[in-house]
RNA sequence: CGGGGUGUAGCGCAGUUUGGUAGCGCACGUGGUUUGGGACCAUGGGGUCGGGAGUUCAAGUCUCUUCACCCCGACCA
């Protein structure tokens, strides 16, 4: 909670430009979002946190489905030999592993590790499943809970514990594996677009920040408020790395012995700290109206003249009937405790209705997004909320690109990629693709690579950091953006 | 893992300098009056001060030790 002895409810939430990080950890507990766990590093997810995610999970499925892919589930615990299989993948998870080592007291013949992805079961069992070529594709997706012990964590955006879902996939060609990858990442746009309202920049990742096993990685990344990046989602291409490890193999309509190549891709309870970091405000959480739990909230003034209570039930009865989720709140608080309450908690919709409305036959209907408020007839309420949800949803989206468009700066030199950064935004610039370059813009300005966008239109011919040439003759240019990330 | 900070009622804090019967605000229970932007009056319940050890007649306060959490970095969704 932010700290000051003032006892204004305004001034509970840290001040959004002074403390960006207080800001989102007061959000996070004082919306009921989420609370700490009693084991380090660990969180709880609120019921109104877990709604989020369930809308989350309910979109993602049917984009999943739609494009051919099956959920099933695989155990939590996996044998250390597994893990140690994929030489790239140990180095990678090593440190952060939970090693089990005893059932009670009995101490273990062989040591599990609990999941930090599933990789390596998925692959071991995939090599009993694989056999012909009519077995392939292979399309999987898992819904699950990982762990990856973290020294710093914050709820949401990074917690030992957190749940995702992990696609991975198997296909007979190169080809066919790349195409899934992209396919799955613009998935993942898609769906941040239109169901997040967040805009987010695609493309690939640089050696040092892809995958532990992958030959390459795609991924998005999110703008936060702060200017700060947040990696939203990944999508990998996993060559045929785990399917040799695991000795996958099936036999092609030749008649030869072939190993599948490899997918995997996934989001995480991530997106929801995204979403808080790229719409919140003063007042707290702005959600975008396709994930909020409560669309649309009736707050009944001055209930104890009488009718008010029955209408605003009929109300919510007519809406309901629309698919809109709908909260009464006949709390006995007044009602300007109840506005500030839902706005903090990002509602989008507040709908006011008090006797004087009754007599002239009209709701007030408030915006959480841009605080208009309007009067509309009671028998319109149920076709206008509708279009309202969805201009909220536009709103949010175009604020949110705008937001991102406006604070992607080109840059040509350290000084000025210094003074962007400084100033909260993305950088754009050439990079010939040296980790050296990757690791120097690290260590002095605290930026790292975060993708290389599928558009490669040059912004400049050398590299911003050594100065060699990356003009379009070299090939070894890439445009990148760089920016401080979460 | 480095640097900084904080642990006292559900939450936010005071009390620690100078040891002497644990306080305030919010929240919560009850009764009443209120209700269009965070209502008010009355009354009531709730903590032994993160844990452990020590000094002392006496420890929230002093000493040692330990744990947890937060912020800023480095590392990773």
């Amino acid at each position: 909670m932010s700290k000051n002895n003032n006892n204004t409810f305004v001034q509970q939430i840290a001040n959004i430009h002074e403390d960006f990080s207080q800001w989102y950890t007061d959000v996070v507990l004082k919306t009921e979002l989420a609370d700490y766990g009693p084991v380090k590093g660990t969180m709880v997810i609120r019921p109104y946190g877990y709604a989020i995610w369930e809308k989350i999970q309910e979109e993602l499925n049917i984009r999943f489905k739609k494009t051919g892919h099956k959920n099933a589930y695989f155990p939590m615990m996996i044998p250390y030999s597994f893990f140690a299989k994929e030489a790239e993948h140990v180095k990678g998870f090593a440190p952060e592993v939970a090693l089990v080592t005893h059932y009670g007291e009995e101490e273990l013949a062989e040591k599990l590790i609990v999941r930090p992805t599933s990789e390596t079961i998925i692959c071991d069992m995939y090599s009993k499943w694989v056999k012909s070529w009519r077995d392939l594709p292979v399309l999987i997706n898992q819904w699950a809970n990982v762990f990856r012990c973290e020294k710093t964590t914050r709820p949401f955006l990074r917690t030992s514990e957190f749940l995702w879902q992990e696609g991975h996939t198997l296909h007979a060609s190169h080809e066919e594996a790349e195409e899934e990858v992209l396919k799955m990442l613009g998935v993942y746009e898609e769906f941040t677009k239109n169901i997040l309202a967040m805009p987010v920049l695609v493309g690939k990742k640089s050696e040092k920040e892809k995958f532990a096993g992958a030959n390459a990685t795609y991924g998005m990344e999110a703008m936060m408020l702060d200017g700060k990046s947040l990696q939203a989602g990944t999508s990998h291409d996993l060559g045929c790395n785990f399917a040799k490890g695991f000795n996958i193999k099936y036999l092609d309509k030749n008649g030869e012995l072939q190993y599948p190549f490899q997918t995997s891709w996934g989001v995480s309870t991530r997106l929801i700290g995204a979403l808080i970091m790229a719409h919140g405000d003063q007042r707290g959480l702005v959600l975008p109206p396709r994930v909020a739990p409560i669309q649309v909230v009736i707050v009944p003034i001055a209930t104890h003249k009488g009718g008010v209570i029955e209408v605003a039930q009929q109300i919510k009865t007519q809406l309901e009937q629309e698919n809109i989720r709908v909260e009464l709140d006949t709390r006995e608080q007044s009602a300007g405790f109840k506005f500030n309450d839902w706005e903090m908690k990002g509602v989008p919709i507040r709908l006011e209705i008090g006797p004087k409305d009754i007599e002239n036959g009209v709701a007030v209907i408030a915006r959480r997004d841009s605080f208009d408020k309007i009067n509309v007839n009671i028998n319109d309420l149920q076709g206008e909320i509708p279009k309202i949800l969805d201009a909220i949803h536009e709103n949010m989206y175009q604020k949110s690109l705008a937001q991102l468009n406006s604070h992607i700066v080109v840059c040509h030199t350290m000084e000025e990629m210094q003074t962007a950064l400084d100033n909260g935004n993305f950088v754009k610039a050439m990079w010939c693709g040296s980790r050296q370059c990757e690791d120097t813009v690290k260590a002095q300005m605290s930026a790292s690579t975060r993708v290389m966008p599928f558009d490669q239109t040059p912004v400049g011919t050398k590299c911003i950091c050594c100065g060699k040439d990356c003009s379009a003759e070299s090939d070894e240019g890439k445009v990148i953006y760089f920016a401080r990330a979460y």
